[in-house]
DNA sequence: TTGTGTCAACTAACATGTTAGATGAAGTAA
DNA sequence: TTACTTCATCTAACATGTTAGTTGACACAA
C-alpha cells in the first residue's frame, strides 16, 4: 500500500486558530474526500514538511483523527488511513438512524410553524434542484432540510455528532454511483416526513424517517463487492 | 475557583499500554467521580509531578479530555475541569435517550431466545439486590441490563458510544440523593422493557425504554438549584 | 522451499527547550 | 474611586532532542 500523497492536502488558509486544529482540519478533509485512500500510509514528517511544522501539532492532529476512527495508529510504528470495512459502515449507519430518528420523533411532537415554513421553502427548492439537475446544490438541500430538523431538538451539537458518530458513512457515501430516479425518491421521502412533521404524528415522522435514513445503506451494502481495494478483509 | 488535588488521582497501575492513555484513564476517572470538581484548575506540571513523567503524555491525555468535553482549555492560559450545566445534561440525556431507545426496538425485534433468558436472569439479580438493599451491585447490574439490550444490536462500540456522548449525565448523576422506592421503580421499568423485548414489540419496547429513561432526566433536574457551584450560568 | 533468528532502519512515544499569548496585580491619570 | 496602561508571571502551544519498540529484509538452518 503505497503513502498518501500529501500535495492533495488543502493549505491552511484559516489565519487565526491552533496551528494543530488547522492540520486536523486539513488531514480530515482529504480523509473524508478520499484523496487520501483507505490503508494508504501516512507519514508524520511528509506532513509536517508539507505545512513547515514541527511534530507537534501534526502528531495532536493525527491522535484526535485516531480517536475519531479515522486513522489507525501502530504504536512505535506507522500511522495509516483507515480502511472501510461493511461492518463499521453498519454500526455508523445505526447509530446514525437512531438520532436521525430521534430527531425526526422530536420534531414532530415540538415543531414550531416556523420549522415548518422552513421546511416546506427547503422542498420547494429540492423539487427546483431536482427539475434542473443540479446534484450538487441537491446535496447542501439535502442536508439543510435534515439539519433544520436536528435544530428543533436544541441540542446544538446535533450536527457535529451525527457527523462525528458516521464518518464511515460519509467517507462510503462518494463512492456511490448516481442511481436514476433516486433524488426524485429522496424528495418524496421527504416530503413524507415533512407531512408527518406538519401534523404532529410522531409514530409516522419516525417511520418514515427511517425509511429515508436506510435508503443509503441500501445503496451502500454493494460497494465491498465493487470496491475490495478500500475495504479490509 | 482552587486547583485540583493531584493526590486524589489514581494510581498509574496498569503496567502495559502508552503512558498518555493511562494518564487519559486516571484524569478521566477522577472528573467522573468529581474527585477533580467542575470549575477547578488543573496545573499541568502538578499532573506531571505526581506520576513522575512529562509534559507530553499529560498534554495528549488533557486533549483527549477536552475534545470530549470534560475538560476546558482556554489556549497559552489555563485548564480547568469543565462545569456542568443544565443544558448540557438535557443535551446528553437528549443523545443518550435516542441511543437507548432505538437499541430496545432493535433487541425486540432481533432478540434471541438467549437474550431474553440473560435479561430474565438479570432481572432476578435485580429483585434479590433490591431486596438486600446492596446499591452498588444494583446499579452494576442495572448497567448489565442495558448493555445486554445494546448488544442484540451488533455495534461493537456500543456502550462506549453511549459513555462518550453522555458525560454530564454520568457526572452529575452522582450528585443525586437515594430517592425512597426509586430502585423498585426501576425494577419495574426493567420489566416492562424485557416484557416487551419477549413478545417482540417494537413500538412497547421503546417506549417502556422511553419512560424508563427519562426518569434519570426529571431526577437530575432539581440539581442545578441544589448546587448552583457546581454549575455554570 | 520454508521456517527461524538477527539486525538495521524507521517510527511513534516521550522528554525537554523555547515562544507567544493570556492574566492579573500594581501603578497612574482623571 | 475608577478606568486605563504597564509589566511581570504563568501557561499552553510549538520546536526539537532522545528513546524504545516494531518491522521487514536477509542470512541461515531444516
Amino acid at each position: 500500500m503505497p503513502d498518501v500523497d500529501v500535495t492533495k492536502l488543502p493549505a491552511l488558509d484559516d489565519l487565526s486558530g491552533l496551528l494543530a486544529d488547522r492540520v486536523y482540519c486539513a488531514v480530515k478533509s482529504a480523509i473524508m474526500a478520499l484523496d487520501f485512500p483507505p490503508g494508504a500510509i501516512i507519514r508524520k514528517s511528509d506532513i509536517c514538511d508539507r505545512f513547515g511544522l514541527s511534530r507537534s501539532p501534526v502528531s495532536d492532529a493525527l491522535a484526535k483523527l485516531s480517536t475519531e476512527g479515522l486513522v489507525d495508529i501502530v504504536p512505535q510504528s506507522s500511522t495509516r488511513v483507515s480502511r472501510l470495512s461493511m461492518a463499521s459502515v453498519r454500526e455508523d449507519a445505526f447509530l446514525r438512524e437512531a438520532l436521525e430518528v430521534a430527531a425526526a420523533r422530536h420534531a414532530a411532537l415540538h415543531r414550531s410553524d416556523e420549522t415548518v415554513a422552513r421546511l416546506v421553502r427547503n422542498i420547494e427548492m429540492q423539487k427546483l434542484l431536482v427539475k434542473d439537475l443540479d446534484k450538487e446544490d441537491f446535496f447542501k438541500t439535502d442536508i439543510a432540510f435534515h439539519e433544520t430538523i436536528f435544530a428543533t431538538t436544541k441540542v446544538s451539537r446535533f450536527p457535529a455528532t451525527v457527523r462525528a458518530l458516521s464518518p464511515n458513512v460519509d467517507r462510503a457515501r462518494l463512492l456511490l454511483v448516481p442511481e436514476p430516479g433516486r433524488t426524485q425518491d429522496s424528495v418524496q421521502e421527504h416530503i413524507e416526513i415533512l407531512e408527518a412533521i406538519k401534523r404532529k404524528d410522531e409514530d409516522a415522522a419516525q417511520s418514515a424517517m427511517r425509511r429515508h435514513v436506510r435508503q443509503l445503506l441500501r445503496r451502500l451494502e454493494p460497494l465491498e463487492a465493487a470496491r475490495p481495494d478500500l475495504f479490509s478483509q
